[in-house]
DNA sequence: GCTAGTTTTAAACAAACGTTTAATTTCGAG
DNA sequence: CTCGAAATTAAACGTTTGTTTAAAACTAGC
């Protein structure tokens, strides 16, 4: 057996109960039983547990990241220039889904996970790694919405990166309750659907509208 | 000594760090140590960690909650009813601020730890205690928003609730990166005026918009 | 001021954790 | 076939984890 097939099955038990539980609460232990392969494998081909969870994580962004690269620079104008930069991450999102099914889910619990955790350090990889890909987010976005000082935009796209990503973390849970309440058979497909209309009107929200915080003083208990 | 001080002692320590580095990132000697009590202490004044936790987060509920359900009963029309809404969420948030300076953004920390780490069972906790209220929000924003089914307002709702929860998650790492890019001392306020006219524009998103998978399935690679 | 109940304490518990070791097996190159 | 590097394995490493114990300290009620 080749170590290519140790370390795939190492990657692939790792990333699903890693978006499953979140990197705290999965054990290597847990990972290799479900790899079906030896405790010590990890340490050896990963280094370390943190090492494994940034290669959980650069699997799916070195495949993502270049995707929407390319997709940002000609984006589909398909109804405004904001929608048409969010399909560019969403197209290539779904593309993922040719190598495995579930890729796609996968990718972005991961990615709601790193970004929370403290343990991934994804912010610092990012950023360090596909910098240049996040500049030319913040350029095209201000280019689609030249009436937004770099600042708001800043926190717009954060605000939009926590939708996705929370949304995502916890789609499981949310799939049910949809069931539950409109017997709503939820995939990603849907939630992207769902989630296209609300980010580009967030992104168009009218600026002025703001919550001072004079009336809450005003409260004084 | 009292065992109330123990106990808020604990609360105060635990609610600090786990805010900070999430639950299972957080050990009871870490929270003991800071608050200068016994380890055993939590057990006996919580029975275990779990129970640290959901009283860490009930702490705040239980204030925040009944405030929700007044505001929202009475919610101001400021420039939308949308708008109207949504500040009813944040004017008792702040009000919170009367308590401890960084308790309004501690809670929402907190609600963000605990709507995605498995262990607090945040979501079944709040929906058996505080069910009614969960109720009325989706009764009111049915109100402010006839437009949309039940089922898009599910979506948008938790799409809301996900900005929210992961930028105040990681809004120490944001406010760093805002202090270095703009030269911004980003402070909750500042947070509630961004999300506000970003949330105000995502439940009125046109739901025309849409991103079918079409065209992604078109690519067929 | 004694007693009963509550609270605090130091110490130890077993279990689980990430990691390391050293021996063994695998496998392609010479 | 042989040799040596690469990979796998079982076992143990030392920590850290949440939890429990049993004794000590405290605090009210009579």
């Amino acid at each position: 057996m080749a170590s290519h097939d140790t370390c795939t099955r190492i990657l692939d038990a790792a990333e699903r109960l890693f978006a499953e539980r979140g990197f705290s609460e999965t054990s290597l232990r847990d990972i290799t039983q479900l790899a079906e392969v030896n405790l010590a494998a990890v340490n050896y081909h990963f280094g370390s547990k943190l090492g494994l969870i940034q290669a959980v994580l650069d699997r799916y962004l070195a495949l993502y990241m270049p995707e929407l690269d390319q997709a940002l620079q000609h984006p589909s104008e398909h109804k405004s220039p904001v929608t048409g930069l969010l399909r560019a991450f969403m197209v290539p999102l779904l593309g993922l889904g040719r190598f495995k099914a579930d890729a796609p889910m996968l990718f972005m619990q991961l990615l709601g996970r790193g970004y929370i955790d403290r343990q991934g350090h994804l912010r610092t990889f990012i950023t360090q790694r596909y910098g240049d890909v996040i500049a030319q987010i913040q350029h095209r976005f201000a280019q689609a919405l030249p009436g937004l000082s770099e600042e708001v935009l800043f926190w717009r796209l954060h605000f939009a990166l926590g939708s996705s990503v929370f949304v995502m973390s916890s789609f499981d849970a949310l799939r049910e309750i949809a069931q539950a309440d409109f017997g709503q058979q939820a995939d990603l497909e849907l939630l992207l659907d769902r989630i296209l209309p609300f980010l580009a009107g967030g992104f168009s929200g009218d600026y002025a509208l703001s919550c001072t915080a004079t009336d809450c003083d005003e409260r004084s208990l």
